[in-house]
DNA sequence: ACATTGACCTGAGAGC
DNA sequence: TGCTCTCAGGTCAATG
């Protein structure tokens, strides 16, 4: 799930459950999911102390401590957040779990470790660090940004609008998305882009990334109109209900309907 | 600068 | 049922 709407959905999740208790105890099950210290060290950090608010940028949510440090959370493939009370409610592969003094437990749960747990004392650092393009949900991401970011670059228009450091959030399903609702090809070369097909995919990107928040980023409340509940073989187009085909851009499987989103059009 | 490939890690689902 | 194979929403490094 973890795009960049899944994330502010977690995110949310924490801030309803996770704020102003004191963390009593960390348990770090997937040590390698630590970085930049040892399991151990990055439990005694945190216990004794809260967290007080949070953040997103792309990817990536930020809980900061009491002690102004924060907790960088990424996701991987499969990560995601699970708060819970009894002990008999641990979800399944669970990876670090804080216990708070009021008895509860979030857990970091995530299937196949591709995360990353870490402690910085520095928000806009670690982004430069990671050298993370602009938000793309930040108000400051608007049409001439997003322009300016297309006409400096090339390439294929599906790859650029996963590659974190040209803009920051959008993953594999998301792009599939907004490009299917601006009528784009996937391979679609970025020279190729004429103005207003920039304008459709700038105005989708946000729509898209809004509607999916507003709905928790749960596939099945999306619309109708949307293509990624039915992004696998043999799915058909919500919209001209043609058969929707496979392609493989920048070595990630991507799905988009050959009649709504032709090669060679705008441009 | 961009594309391609493999690695990381491990479970789920399909096919035999 | 059990085994093997392929694929999976992310990122990183090496190579051409």
């Amino acid at each position: 799930m973890p795009e960049l709407p899944d994330v502010e959905v977690f995110r949310q999740y924490f801030n309803a459950t996770s704020l102003h208790q004191k963390i009593k105890r960390v348990d770090v099950r997937g040590p390698r999911l630590v970085h930049e210290t040892s399991a151990k060290d990055f439990a005694e950090t945190l216990a004794g102390h809260s967290f007080e608010s949070t953040r997103r940028y792309g990817k990536y949510a930020f809980a900061e401590l009491d002690d102004h440090r924060w907790l960088v959370l990424h996701f991987g493939m499969t990560g995601y957040l699970d708060y819970f009370k009894h002990p008999r409610d641990d979800p399944e592969y669970d990876q670090v779990q804080f216990a708070f003094s009021n008895g509860y437990h979030l857990a970091y749960v995530s299937k196949r470790k591709l995360g990353a747990l870490q402690v910085v004392e520095d928000v806009e650092a670690f982004i430069d660090a990671e050298d993370l393009g602009p938000d793309v949900y930040e108000d400051a991401f608007d049409l001439q940004t997003f322009r300016d970011i297309l006409r400096n670059h090339s390439g294929m228009i599906k790859s650029t609008l996963m590659n974190q450091s040209t803009m920051a959030g959008i993953g594999n399903i998301y792009s599939d998305e907004i490009l299917f609702q601006a009528g784009v090809h996937p391979r679609t070369r970025l020279a190729d882009l004429d103005d207003d097909t920039i304008r459709q995919l700038h105005r989708n990107l946000r729509s898209v990334l809004r509607t999916a928040i507003h709905h928790k980023a749960d596939p099945h409340e999306l619309p109708d109109t949307y293509i990624i509940p039915h992004r696998k073989s043999d799915g058909q187009c919500p919209k001209c209900e043609g058969e929707l085909e496979r392609i493989e851009v920048g070595g990630r499987a991507g799905y988009y309907c050959p009649a709504c989103q032709p090669e060679n059009q705008a441009g």
